[in-house]
RNA sequence: GAUUCCGUAGCUCAGUUGGCAGAGCAUCUGACUUUUAAUCAGAGGGUCCUUGGUUCGAAUCCAAGCGGAAUCACCA
């Protein structure tokens, strides 16, 4: 079944119909690329390269590149273009002299538009007007592209006609990390980062680790997971929500530190903060507590900082912040004491109710001591966390995988670093007592029993991990997304996420789902 | 899930009180050998998101739906 083609599209078909017909293949096989256009504009050098009035013969600079065309200006018998390729943008001059004898006028013209991409072979000079450029002396066509691009025009003051439609930018990435360059660094930025990161773990002897995504039991985080099915075993497989559970099963194993950078699935809401799918990097290393993690957090990102943009201090929406370290410490109910004037430490639950209410917030019936606390502190302390800071020392109940703090019942021995108003990371001294992890398991069933989707499940394998003995261990995972979005101060994690999850386009909702058990 | 805003040509957008569907860029034809939003002359291009309703008449008003964005809720 074909689409109907747009006066334009057609125009392209004909294009590419007219081309064969000339013995043209519109998608060839190869093109041996030896320049890329901004290190052509960088290494230009007029006086060597540019004919000079009286001067001596100049050295050609002759380069060979490939690009996709974002541009035409012609005139009669020349025209100017320019090429856009992984670098940037260069212009190409060609003439109709310098090319085989009736291509200019009958394919360059013709059938060639923007949005191809094509094959250059000449040499470098500079404009009249200034503009390093290449003189073509052999185009090629390396691929016809049969849709028109939405195309931008820039002068150095504006752009015209850029797509702004966030829909079809997140639908049609290709096409938006064609026409912004912005979101080409974006990616890169972030590719950087997660480099710059594994890097940091890997020279400290921290063991790279790939652990189930498909899992039987779910578990290491508080959230509802997506569900499948394998059909030979004709079990019930969960998509994973977080890595910890197989991790600290490899610190039992004997490894003294193991981390994974990895994708996690949860299945929640979608919002500028969440996608489905998003991307965790979580360390654990064994002997090492969470006052140990601290340290290593605000070093691995003032280091990523540091590497990006050779400056702590980032810019991020209207506040400048600042990731030198050392971050400041502040234990959660100090910085709830701090900004509502009530100390919450040792208050029970219908005393933390009144609280709640007080403050204005909706306490229902079914929330716990855990949970009001985290209500208070989400809504009143967090969103003012601009500078990054390290809230310590969390209640029990919302922490099930670690391990009572050392002096203050009822506490655990965890922080999250906060910035910019969310959290960055979560860690803590990892819980390696199987008995108390037994019940803290129980009590989520219990939890989970009285309604709580997000409860976790009692996983029997991981207790008999514990039992052989686990030693000491920080834990720590990083939200990279989040992490991503602070250093290209991107405000959505859409910016940062390359296709991010959509409603599928209504044209696509009769497509029939793949049979169970198909291919 | 709630609220608000949005959906018109390939792209960005206008469209008056409800009265022939518009502009710029892009496309097509022609002119033009250093342009750069090239320029000049001419032309073509529309499921006005969808389905109903009101009306002599709907891009416009009403309802429902679809899709998107923002905010909120959810997100240990």
């Amino acid at each position: 079944m074909s689409r109907i083609h747009s006066e334009q599209e057609q125009v392209r078909r004909d294009a590419r119909a007219r081309m064969e017909e000339a013995g043209i293949n519109p998608f060839a096989y190869s093109w041996n690329v030896t320049h890329h256009a901004q290190p052509v504009l960088e290494g230009f050098d007029p006086e060597r390269h540019q004919p000079q009035e009286d001067g001596p013969a100049p050295e050609p600079f002759r380069v060979s590149v490939a690009g996709r065309i974002m541009s035409r200006r012609i005139m009669g018998k020349a025209a100017f273009f320019h090429l856009q390729d992984a670098t940037g943008r260069i212009q190409i001059y060609v003439s109709r002299d310098d090319l085989p004898e009736g291509f200019y006028n009958e394919v360059f013209k013709k059938l060639l538009d923007i949005g191809d991409i094509v094959g250059i072979e000449g040499f470098v000079f500079q404009t009249r007007m200034g503009e390093i450029s290449i003189h073509a002396e052999r185009l090629e066509v390396l691929a016809k592209a049969l849709r028109p691009l939405p195309i931008v025009k820039e002068t150095e003051e504006r752009t015209f006609n850029e797509v702004t439609d966030k829909e079809f930018r997140y639908r049609q990435r290709y096409v938006d990390l064609i026409v912004h360059p912005d979101v080409r660094e974006t990616f890169r930025q972030r590719a950087r980062m997660v480099t710059a990161m594994r890097g940091f773990l890997d020279e400290r002897g921290y063991v790279e680790v790939e652990t189930p995504v498909l899992q039987p039991i779910y578990g290491g985080a508080a959230a509802r997971p997506f569900t499948t099915h394998h059909n030979a075993l004709d079990m019930k497989l969960y998509m994973r929500i977080a890595d910890e559970l197989y991790l600290k099963r490899l610190i039992v194993g004997g490894f003294d530190g193991v981390y994974e950078i990895s994708k996690d699935f949860r299945n929640e809401g979608l919002s500028r903060f969440h996608n489905p799918e998003f991307t965790m990097m979580e360390l654990y290393v064994a002997y090492k507590d969470y006052a140990w993690m601290m340290e290593l957090v605000e070093e691995l990102i003032e280091h990523l900082a540091l590497t990006l943009h050779g400056t702590t201090e980032l810019q991020v929406g209207a506040h400048t912040i600042n990731f030198q370290r050392p971050w400041k410490r502040l234990p959660l109910f100090d910085a709830i004491e701090e900004r509502t004037g009530h100390q919450l430490f040792g208050k029970d639950r219908d005393e933390l109710a009144a609280v709640g209410k007080k403050l204005g917030l909706h306490i229902e019936d079914s929330m716990g001591a855990g949970k009001i606390i985290d209500e208070i502190f989400g809504g009143f302390v967090e969103p003012h966390l601009i500078q990054p800071t390290f809230i310590t020392d969390y209640p029990v109940e919302l922490s099930p995988l670690a391990k009572k703090h050392r002096s203050k019942a009822g506490l655990v021995e965890r922080f999250e670093a906060i910035c910019n108003g969310k959290e960055i990371c979560n860690a803590f001294s990892e819980l390696n007592d199987p008995d108390d992890q037994r019940e803290r398991f129980e009590e989520q069933v219990r939890l989970g029993k009285r309604g709580d989707a997000e409860a976790m499940q009692l996983d029997e394998d991981y207790l008999r991990a514990l039992e052989y003995g686990m030693p000491p261990t920080a834990g720590l995972g990083i939200g990279v997304d989040r992490l991503a979005m602070l250093m290209t101060n991107s405000e959505s994690i859409r910016d940062v996420i390359l296709f991010p999850l959509l409603r599928p386009e209504a044209e696509d909702a009769s497509a029939e789902d793949t049979p169970e058990g198909a291919a």
